[in-house]
DNA sequence: CATGAATGAGAATTCATTCAT
DNA sequence: TATGAATGAATTCTCATTCAT
């Protein structure tokens, strides 16, 4: 009775939906794992335990998958504008610029993003129009905020800067780079712990102040 | 032996030598374009203009004909670390390294650098090793070799450096990270400008000293 | 029965009659346009709007529903003999002949009645027993109305024929032949104007006649 | 040593010229028989006694073996053109236009023929030029071979023709129409003895020539 | 040694038909 | 009764690799 419960069309989630996910998330783990070419249609419907043609059913193809895929792991990519835009009001320049650098790292520095970097990166010969959106929307959005919050504090009088947008890439790139250029290249492999971040985290901030802070 | 002289005696390079040359540069440019799984076997001797048994007797199999193709690449990529290193007996700090940043941003982004770090990512998580391999080299090789000189600049009290490495790493990516990250996302546009690369050279450059010039 | 009085109690045709209308509308579309290999069973039940087990329902498979959608179509290609044999009464051979031959050929040369032919000859291979059927029908049944007519016409001494089953396949495809030759070869064109049609009749009665007439 | 012969390269036909004949016949034979989407590639393959990978060596895909298919069908189609043309100095009309019918009868009326043009029309819909094509040679070039020999015994006064054209397709499908009409809807079966198609050639004839002599 | 053919598997996709709900 | 899912095979085409000539 319980069991039949689960399935039971009382559920705010039909069988429909419930196959619909299983793919997603088979599909999401091999592709992000394999990438594109790497992965079977028959795999993904062995790992969902679905029929194939049930995969068929919700994706068209491979290709409409792939993108749904895509964008499901790109709205999960965590949302950091709010953060950076409250820092605007910040008391406490170099302290509070610190702890959002810290967070900021460690937000992007995770195996889901990496890996999803690592695949449209793979793949951005074979789907431009999918790579374009993502690069535009992560970091972008991140460091179009950095840009607006850097504007007002220079306009706050708490920074010295002529090109917001340029000096916020810089900032992203100077916490970021580090760890993401050595994620690119080992896939498997563990790689930061939450200090080593957190230092790459503080020496960007110093060195962004030394050039940006009045 | 008498048959072979009959057919090339006075060729400097053999027929063998020569056709292996046209297999990697044949498999080099598919490689580099469509990836490892993106390219097959058949295209790389059809475009290198010999037999397929060919291409399986100077190279094993298709993942010898890879590891050959990378080390070839990367072998090209232009070496910097001379011109790095000539650079600790400056004389005029600010300037030279502005030079020195505009042809290292010139130097690393150019199509074939760019498509072979493009490629590697791809394929970091089948070929690990190969990716691991050419993470410390380039541009592994020459960030130590900016780590050296900065410390040398250190010990002649023009600049203020507690950890070399990382301060070096710094500065390449200061100047590298916006339009490597681009040209990562984007595989067949035409990307920057020698200008606009100059641009990104003075930013980082300018942002560098401020942190670390005595 | 309590049950289904209230899903369509007033209804004259049931659901499941109308739903049988359906299926088998948009199958003979189907059949006729792609094929029997190429119309497939998904493609039915979606342009009925009907679920696939509906259409199992009704037709116990692919090839019943075959049988079902030619015989059906068969029936509506229009019955000719009542017209034909109507003629035996003339007062005005050669006139009533020509208008006959121009109805005639009119009748036959319709869209539907030539897929439908191309259909079955296409398909002749696969299904003999329905080819031989539809044969025998269309148009074999208005040739015999030709042939009886003829005989009676000779009987009245206007015509002179020794064979007359002859006599009418004769006609028949003096009249036919070569808008119907196009048309199996030219699957999707438009053919004939009335015109045309009308002068294909017309030659075709005359040579006729001068064979035939007394 | 015999055997051996047999594969020498002092034959004139290779190997390869003679795979590709045996998958040619191969895919003539299943094609006529079993249609396009009746034919499987695995299924010429097997009976070619070829590998699948052979095949597609020599055919790009489905598609061009089966225009290869077509083209040489409709090149052993008999030309009877000439056969037409020589007529035109007949002496004796009646007689040598009876002898012409009967073999043209003979020549149409045959089981590779009729296959060919049954498939063409089950395949109108699909490849449309390729129909356009055959029907415009076969037997559009006997008839316009018919035309142009009519028009010459007009000339020669003994033949009473206004439309050279359409008098030789009414002259065409008077011999031919009954059989052809009978061998579309028949695919297997034996169809007539020459003497049945003898009779058709002299009904024909007979008509004609009661239409169109002088 | 090098070319064409073969192998044997695997990929994407589709189909007719049948369960289970 | 009718819907979505499942089944299981088939189809077109490609691939890496290996023989045979």
């Amino acid at each position: 009775m319980t069991d039949l419960a689960q399935t039971s069309p009382l559920q705010e989630e039909g069988r429909s939906a419930r196959k619909r996910r299983a793919i997603m998330e088979a599909a999401t783990g091999l592709f992000l794992r394999n990438g594109y070419q790497g992965t079977s249609m028959d795999e993904v419907a062995a790992l969902a335990a679905v029929s194939k043609q049930t995969v068929y059913k919700h994706f068209t193809d491979k290709e409409q998958l792939f993108n749904a895929i895509i964008l499901g792991a790109a709205e999960r990519v965590g949302d950091f504008t709010d953060t950076v835009a409250a820092f605007a009001d910040t008391e406490n320049l170099e302290e509070d610029l610190g702890e959002l650098a810290r967070r900021y790292i460690t937000t992007v520095i995770q195996p889901r993003t990496l890996q999803l970097r690592r695949l449209l990166i793979a793949e951005a010969g074979r789907f431009p129009a999918i790579a374009r959106d993502y690069y535009q929307r992560a970091p972008g959005r991140t460091i179009d905020a950095f840009a607006d919050t850097f504007q007002k504090l220079a306009g706050r009088g708490l920074l010295r800067i002529d090109d917001p947008s340029g000096a916020a890439a810089q900032f992203a790139w100077l916490i970021l780079s580090q760890p993401m250029d050595r994620a690119m290249f080992f896939a498997d492999e563990q790689q930061y712990t939450p200090a080593d971040l957190h230092r790459f985290a503080d020496e960007g901030v110093r060195v962004f102040l030394a050039a940006y802070r009045t």
